[in-house]
DNA sequence: AAATCATTTCGATGTTTGTCGAAATATCTG
DNA sequence: CAGATATTTCGACAAACATCGAAATGATTT
Protein backbone atom coordinates (compact mmCIF):
# COMPACT_ATOMS: atom_id res chain seq x y z
CA UNK A 1 0.00 0.00 0.00
CA UNK A 2 1.37 3.35 -1.07
CA UNK A 3 1.91 5.84 1.71
CA UNK A 4 -0.10 8.42 -0.22
CA UNK A 5 -3.07 6.06 -0.23
CA UNK A 6 -2.63 5.55 3.49
CA UNK A 7 -2.61 9.29 4.10
CA UNK A 8 -5.82 9.71 2.16
CA UNK A 9 -7.52 6.86 3.98
CA UNK A 10 -6.44 8.19 7.36
CA UNK A 11 -7.56 11.67 6.41
CA UNK A 12 -10.93 10.36 5.35
CA UNK A 13 -11.45 8.72 8.72
CA UNK A 14 -10.07 11.67 10.69
CA UNK A 15 -13.38 13.45 11.07
CA UNK A 16 -16.14 12.78 13.57
CA UNK A 17 -18.96 12.51 11.07
CA UNK A 18 -16.99 10.37 8.67
CA UNK A 19 -15.68 8.04 11.34
CA UNK A 20 -19.22 7.53 12.58
CA UNK A 21 -20.36 7.07 9.01
CA UNK A 22 -17.78 4.45 8.27
CA UNK A 23 -18.53 2.60 11.49
CA UNK A 24 -22.19 2.64 10.56
CA UNK A 25 -21.47 1.15 7.16
CA UNK A 26 -19.20 -1.50 8.60
CA UNK A 27 -21.95 -2.41 11.01
CA UNK A 28 -24.49 -2.45 8.19
CA UNK A 29 -22.51 -5.10 6.36
CA UNK A 30 -22.10 -5.70 2.63
CA UNK A 31 -25.75 -4.75 2.06
CA UNK A 32 -24.86 -1.18 2.77
CA UNK A 33 -27.18 1.75 3.42
CA UNK A 34 -28.87 4.37 1.28
CA UNK A 35 -27.59 7.93 1.58
CA UNK A 36 -30.89 9.04 3.02
CA UNK A 37 -30.81 6.42 5.74
CA UNK A 38 -27.29 7.46 6.65
CA UNK A 39 -28.22 11.13 6.77
CA UNK A 40 -31.04 10.34 9.12
CA UNK A 41 -28.96 8.07 11.32
CA UNK A 42 -26.21 10.65 11.67
CA UNK A 43 -28.43 13.71 11.82
CA UNK A 44 -26.48 15.47 9.12
CA UNK A 45 -28.04 17.52 6.29
CA UNK A 46 -28.05 15.77 2.93
CA UNK A 47 -25.61 18.10 1.23
CA UNK A 48 -23.11 17.87 4.06
CA UNK A 49 -23.37 14.11 4.07
CA UNK A 50 -22.80 14.01 0.34
CA UNK A 51 -19.53 15.84 0.86
CA UNK A 52 -18.36 13.29 3.42
CA UNK A 53 -19.46 10.36 1.31
CA UNK A 54 -17.38 11.77 -1.52
CA UNK A 55 -14.32 11.99 0.71
CA UNK A 56 -14.63 8.39 1.83
CA UNK A 57 -15.28 7.23 -1.71
CA UNK A 58 -12.32 9.17 -2.97
CA UNK A 59 -10.17 7.50 -0.35
CA UNK A 60 -11.41 4.14 -1.57
CA UNK A 61 -12.91 3.20 1.78
CA UNK A 62 -16.48 2.88 0.63
CA UNK A 63 -18.23 1.79 -2.55
CA UNK A 64 -21.33 3.16 -4.21
CA UNK A 65 -24.02 1.39 -6.16
CA UNK A 66 -27.41 2.44 -7.35
CA UNK A 67 -30.68 0.79 -6.41
CA UNK A 68 -33.61 2.53 -8.02
CA UNK A 69 -33.40 6.16 -7.06
CA UNK A 70 -31.31 5.44 -4.02
CA UNK A 71 -27.56 5.35 -3.90
CA UNK A 72 -26.36 2.62 -1.63
CA UNK A 73 -23.03 2.95 0.11
CA UNK A 74 -21.10 0.10 1.65
CA UNK A 75 -17.77 -0.28 3.42
CA UNK A 76 -14.83 -1.66 1.50
CA UNK A 77 -13.40 -4.19 3.91
CA UNK A 78 -10.46 -4.87 1.66
CA UNK A 79 -9.33 -1.26 1.86
CA UNK A 80 -9.64 -1.28 5.63
CA UNK A 81 -7.67 -4.50 5.86
CA UNK A 82 -4.95 -3.00 3.72
CA UNK A 83 -4.86 0.10 5.88
CA UNK A 84 -4.60 -1.87 9.10
CA UNK A 85 -1.96 -4.04 7.53
CA UNK A 86 0.11 -1.02 6.64
CA UNK A 87 -0.19 0.47 10.10
CA UNK A 88 0.76 -2.73 11.82
CA UNK A 89 3.70 -3.30 9.53
CA UNK A 90 5.05 0.21 9.39
CA UNK A 91 3.93 1.99 12.48
CA UNK A 92 4.52 -0.65 15.07
CA UNK A 93 7.62 -2.03 16.58
CA UNK A 94 7.14 -5.58 15.45
CA UNK A 95 4.43 -7.24 17.49
CA UNK A 96 4.45 -4.59 20.19
CA UNK A 97 1.47 -2.75 18.78
CA UNK A 98 -0.64 -5.75 17.87
CA UNK A 99 -3.73 -5.28 20.00
CA UNK A 100 -5.38 -8.09 21.89
CA UNK A 101 -6.86 -9.80 18.90
CA UNK A 102 -7.71 -13.36 19.82
CA UNK A 103 -6.03 -15.84 17.54
CA UNK A 104 -8.69 -18.46 18.06
CA UNK A 105 -11.17 -16.82 15.72
CA UNK A 106 -13.47 -19.58 14.59
CA UNK A 107 -13.52 -18.94 10.87
CA UNK A 108 -10.19 -17.65 9.70
CA UNK A 109 -11.02 -18.90 6.25
CA UNK A 110 -13.11 -15.98 5.00
CA UNK A 111 -10.76 -13.11 4.60
CA UNK A 112 -11.63 -10.39 2.10
CA UNK A 113 -8.15 -9.93 0.76
CA UNK A 114 -7.01 -6.43 -0.11
CA UNK B 1 -10.79 4.88 23.51
CA UNK B 2 -12.97 7.91 22.88
CA UNK B 3 -13.87 8.55 19.30
CA UNK B 4 -12.63 12.11 19.59
CA UNK B 5 -9.21 10.79 20.57
CA UNK B 6 -9.30 8.46 17.61
CA UNK B 7 -10.13 11.31 15.26
CA UNK B 8 -7.20 13.32 16.55
CA UNK B 9 -4.81 10.40 16.24
CA UNK B 10 -5.96 9.64 12.72
CA UNK B 11 -5.71 13.31 11.79
CA UNK B 12 -2.20 13.46 13.16
CA UNK B 13 -1.12 10.56 10.99
CA UNK B 14 -3.00 11.77 7.92
CA UNK B 15 -0.17 13.84 6.53
CA UNK B 16 2.83 12.70 4.50
CA UNK B 17 5.47 14.33 6.67
CA UNK B 18 3.87 13.25 9.90
CA UNK B 19 3.30 9.68 8.79
CA UNK B 20 6.93 9.48 7.73
CA UNK B 21 7.93 11.08 11.02
CA UNK B 22 5.97 8.64 13.09
CA UNK B 23 7.33 5.68 11.13
CA UNK B 24 10.80 7.02 11.70
CA UNK B 25 10.24 7.24 15.45
CA UNK B 26 8.74 3.77 15.59
CA UNK B 27 11.77 2.47 13.77
CA UNK B 28 14.05 4.40 16.10
CA UNK B 29 12.65 2.59 19.11
CA UNK B 30 12.18 3.80 22.68
CA UNK B 31 15.47 5.70 22.49
CA UNK B 32 13.82 8.18 20.19
CA UNK B 33 15.42 10.86 18.09
CA UNK B 34 16.32 14.52 18.57
CA UNK B 35 14.26 17.08 16.67
CA UNK B 36 17.31 18.09 14.69
CA UNK B 37 18.01 14.54 13.56
CA UNK B 38 14.41 14.16 12.49
CA UNK B 39 14.45 17.42 10.56
CA UNK B 40 17.54 16.28 8.70
CA UNK B 41 16.17 12.81 8.02
CA UNK B 42 12.93 14.18 6.64
CA UNK B 43 14.39 17.20 4.90
CA UNK B 44 11.93 19.55 6.53
CA UNK B 45 12.79 23.01 7.90
CA UNK B 46 13.00 23.16 11.67
CA UNK B 47 9.98 25.38 12.19
CA UNK B 48 7.80 23.23 9.97
CA UNK B 49 8.91 20.11 11.76
CA UNK B 50 8.15 21.69 15.09
CA UNK B 51 4.59 22.23 13.94
CA UNK B 52 4.21 18.57 13.00
CA UNK B 53 5.81 17.37 16.22
CA UNK B 54 3.28 19.45 18.10
CA UNK B 55 0.41 17.85 16.21
CA UNK B 56 1.60 14.36 16.98
CA UNK B 57 2.29 15.24 20.59
CA UNK B 58 -1.13 16.80 20.93
CA UNK B 59 -2.65 13.62 19.56
CA UNK B 60 -0.75 11.67 22.18
CA UNK B 61 1.11 9.60 19.63
CA UNK B 62 4.59 10.71 20.60
CA UNK B 63 6.34 11.73 23.78
CA UNK B 64 8.93 14.41 24.40
CA UNK B 65 11.83 14.49 26.79
CA UNK B 66 14.80 16.72 27.10
CA UNK B 67 18.41 15.68 26.91
CA UNK B 68 20.76 18.60 27.26
CA UNK B 69 19.76 21.16 24.69
CA UNK B 70 18.10 18.58 22.53
CA UNK B 71 14.49 17.55 22.70
CA UNK B 72 14.12 13.85 22.10
CA UNK B 73 10.91 12.53 20.62
CA UNK B 74 9.78 8.93 20.76
CA UNK B 75 6.76 6.99 19.60
CA UNK B 76 4.10 6.07 22.12
CA UNK B 77 3.41 2.45 21.33
CA UNK B 78 0.58 2.29 23.77
CA UNK B 79 -1.34 4.98 21.92
CA UNK B 80 -0.79 3.22 18.63
CA UNK B 81 -1.96 -0.06 20.11
CA UNK B 82 -5.08 1.62 21.40
CA UNK B 83 -5.74 3.19 18.02
CA UNK B 84 -5.34 -0.11 16.19
CA UNK B 85 -7.52 -1.77 18.78
CA UNK B 86 -10.27 0.74 18.20
CA UNK B 87 -10.11 0.40 14.45
CA UNK B 88 -10.20 -3.36 14.56
CA UNK B 89 -13.06 -3.40 17.00
CA UNK B 90 -15.19 -0.68 15.51
CA UNK B 91 -14.31 -0.40 11.87
CA UNK B 92 -14.12 -4.02 10.94
CA UNK B 93 -16.76 -6.61 10.49
CA UNK B 94 -15.55 -8.90 13.21
CA UNK B 95 -12.44 -10.70 12.05
CA UNK B 96 -12.91 -9.78 8.41
CA UNK B 97 -10.49 -6.89 8.53
CA UNK B 98 -7.83 -8.51 10.68
CA UNK B 99 -4.79 -8.48 8.40
CA UNK B 100 -2.48 -11.44 8.04
CA UNK B 101 -0.87 -11.09 11.44
CA UNK B 102 0.82 -14.34 12.36
CA UNK B 103 -0.41 -15.67 15.67
CA UNK B 104 2.79 -17.51 16.39
CA UNK B 105 4.69 -14.40 17.44
CA UNK B 106 7.47 -15.64 19.67
CA UNK B 107 7.16 -13.21 22.54
CA UNK B 108 3.52 -12.34 23.07
CA UNK B 109 4.36 -11.52 26.67
CA UNK B 110 5.61 -7.94 26.30
CA UNK B 111 2.65 -5.88 25.36
CA UNK B 112 2.66 -2.15 26.12
CA UNK B 113 -0.95 -1.91 27.23
CA UNK B 114 -2.92 1.23 26.32
C1' DA C 1 -44.14 14.32 -19.94
C1' DA C 2 -45.29 16.00 -15.44
C1' DA C 3 -44.92 15.29 -10.77
C1' DT C 4 -42.20 13.26 -7.21
C1' DC C 5 -38.46 11.38 -4.65
C1' DA C 6 -33.33 10.68 -3.66
C1' DT C 7 -29.10 12.62 -3.98
C1' DT C 8 -25.52 15.56 -5.74
C1' DT C 9 -23.45 19.89 -7.27
C1' DC C 10 -22.92 24.80 -6.66
C1' DG C 11 -22.07 29.06 -4.08
C1' DA C 12 -20.77 31.43 -0.23
C1' DT C 13 -18.53 31.57 4.12
C1' DG C 14 -15.90 30.65 8.27
C1' DT C 15 -12.33 27.48 10.12
C1' DT C 16 -8.35 24.71 10.09
C1' DT C 17 -4.00 23.19 7.96
C1' DG C 18 0.65 23.52 6.11
C1' DT C 19 4.70 26.31 5.15
C1' DC C 20 8.69 28.92 6.35
C1' DG C 21 11.69 32.87 7.69
C1' DA C 22 12.59 35.75 11.58
C1' DA C 23 12.63 36.37 16.34
C1' DA C 24 12.27 34.39 20.96
C1' DT C 25 13.38 30.74 24.51
C1' DA C 26 16.17 27.25 26.78
C1' DT C 27 20.48 24.93 27.56
C1' DC C 28 25.34 24.31 27.59
C1' DT C 29 30.31 26.12 27.50
C1' DG C 30 34.02 29.06 28.44
C1' DC D 1 27.75 36.87 31.59
C1' DA D 2 28.64 36.31 26.52
C1' DG D 3 28.53 33.25 22.76
C1' DA D 4 27.04 29.16 20.49
C1' DT D 5 23.58 25.46 19.73
C1' DA D 6 18.88 23.27 19.55
C1' DT D 7 14.24 24.06 19.14
C1' DT D 8 9.98 26.57 19.50
C1' DT D 9 6.84 30.45 18.86
C1' DC D 10 5.19 34.21 16.00
C1' DG D 11 3.30 36.25 11.93
C1' DA D 12 1.77 36.07 7.45
C1' DC D 13 -0.30 33.77 3.74
C1' DA D 14 -2.19 30.22 0.50
C1' DA D 15 -4.65 26.01 0.28
C1' DA D 16 -7.81 22.68 1.87
C1' DC D 17 -11.83 21.50 4.81
C1' DA D 18 -16.51 21.70 6.78
C1' DT D 19 -21.16 23.47 6.60
C1' DC D 20 -25.60 24.23 4.57
C1' DG D 21 -29.40 26.14 1.70
C1' DA D 22 -30.72 26.48 -3.01
C1' DA D 23 -30.65 24.73 -7.51
C1' DA D 24 -29.58 20.91 -10.67
C1' DT D 25 -29.46 15.94 -11.96
C1' DG D 26 -31.24 10.99 -12.17
C1' DA D 27 -34.66 7.70 -11.64
C1' DT D 28 -39.55 6.21 -10.83
C1' DT D 29 -44.50 6.55 -11.14
C1' DT D 30 -48.81 7.79 -13.12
Amino acid sequence: MESETVVRALGALAQEHRLALFRLLVQAGPEGLAAGAIAEALGVPASSLSFHLAQLTNAGLIAQRRDGRSLIYSADYGAMTALLGFLMENCCSGAVCAPAVPCDTKDKTERTAA
